[in-house]
DNA sequence: GCTTGTTATTTTGTATGCAGAATTGAATTG
DNA sequence: CAATTCAATTCTGCATACAAAATAACAAGC
């Protein structure tokens, strides 16, 4: 958990490279939400036996990116809204004290690095470039976490949103909310800047609140999202 | 995650099981922290062969409780002071939301039992019963976290918590603090009562702050403690 | 006497095999 | 023709077996 990690990394343990595959094909979407986990297919598929697969599936229970049916394997995460809600409640509280703690302890140099990042998502946002926008967006929230300098948050943090990484909710953005969006972004950078803690933590949690609407409008609307209808999964062949 | 079971829970997996024991004997200090997880001594004693118990290994590593050295099997998790600094810092974000929340959405039941087991945990403070008065205290802040009515936010809490409850510091209190701690619970009640969620939060990150204040001191004075002193665990025979 | 190199033993990591549960599909019956 | 029962298959769960790595024990050399 604490990260703790120095001496020469090897070889990452098989069950470790498998957990991390299945982390990454969960996240972005290759392993849609509610599809079962077959073990013969993924273990022909990852080129490894059963046993280190499921001690990797096992993981991913831990971590709450899948859920364990007894006696009948296991199924990608499927978050419906309620779950949604009560994930971004959660993820609101961390981000909030991740920049209260920013505010606090963030270093000149790593204000001046998420100012330059900042500088790229708005980039982005000019361009209408959503993937990158995502892509700046989740590093400047990396970045302020970062800054809060405390490993148990941000493996926590990580832990939740990863979760909601699996929805990969990234239809076309409404105008109006994006931009509401990059404003807060903007009112995120001057609150660091002043190292205004109470003002940080106020507007992360807006920022988050704002966020949630956006996502549960597509999550009732899921005409146009990058997700699969939802039922079945990765059956390459018939 | 979201605790959804409906269905009748014919018998727990054994892999399932095994966590579950693990995970009491991590917490009530059976496996002193920083010991080594033998599989072959571990199986043997726990009655199962080494792959459901590797299984539960691996669920513990992810839930934070162990920690995974490649090639060299896994070691129950060992907090420093700053690990406990970090942790408590977490712990307090996630106290402050619960009681938040809770004084926004507790119900008058609710409040009647959480105010019952106030009582109970004044009848062990009058009485200095360590044991009670710890065990009543745990209640109360988990029927907190419960009127919260956020199943996220209650994984999350009970996951951060088990690392701290790994650390068993349960001495004696400091009589100053304790009489300081069991009056922040009475002015928790009154919050509460008053639906107060700015109060609660700001009680509940005062009353987290002084709790680590007492651990540390703990840590730094780990005689008269119940924890074995740390070295080697547990060598039945050699 | 202490260090260092080498071998033996233990321990972890992975694959395979087998038993039991669940799912599927077909056949039978109302 | 729909529903249901029963058999066949598939899948999960657990145990065992084998390979590789690490640890421990021991011997030789400085």
């Amino acid at each position: 958990m604490t990260t703790r990690q120095s001496a020469p990394i090897a070889s990452p343990a098989l069950h470790e490279q498998v957990a991390q595959q299945l982390r990454q094909m969960l996240v972005e979407g290759h392993i849609a939400p509610g599809a079962k986990l077959n073990e013969r297919e993924l273990a022909l598929a990852l080129q490894v036996s059963r046993t280190p697969l499921r001690e990797a599936i096992k993981m991913l229970a831990a971590e709450g990116l899948a859920e364990l049916l007894p006696n009948r394997g296991a199924v990608a995460l499927a978050l419906d809204a309620d779950d949604v809600r009560h994930t971004f409640e959660v993820m609101a509280g961390l981000e909030a004290q991740s920049g209260e703690l920013a505010a606090e302890r963030i270093t000149e140099p790593e204000l001046a690095e998420l100012k330059a990042r900042h500088f790229e998502m708005m980039a982005a946002w000019t361009r209408r470039d959503l993937s990158a926008y995502y892509r700046a967006n989740a590093l400047i929230h990396q970045a302020i976490n970062a800054a809060a300098k405390n490993p148990v948050l941000t493996a926590t943090y990580n832990l939740v949103n990863a979760r909601l990484q699996a929805l990969r909710f990234r239809s076309n953005q409404i105008e109006e909310k994006w931009a509401a969006a990059v404003n807060e972004h903007e009112q995120m950078i001057a609150a660091l800047t002043k190292r205004d803690a109470t003002a940080m933590r106020r507007l992360m949690v807006r920022h988050l609140h704002n966020k949630l609407d956006v996502v549960l409008a597509q999550l009732s609307n899921p005409i146009a999202t990058g997700a699969r209808p939802k039922p079945r999964a990765s059956k390459g062949k018939t």
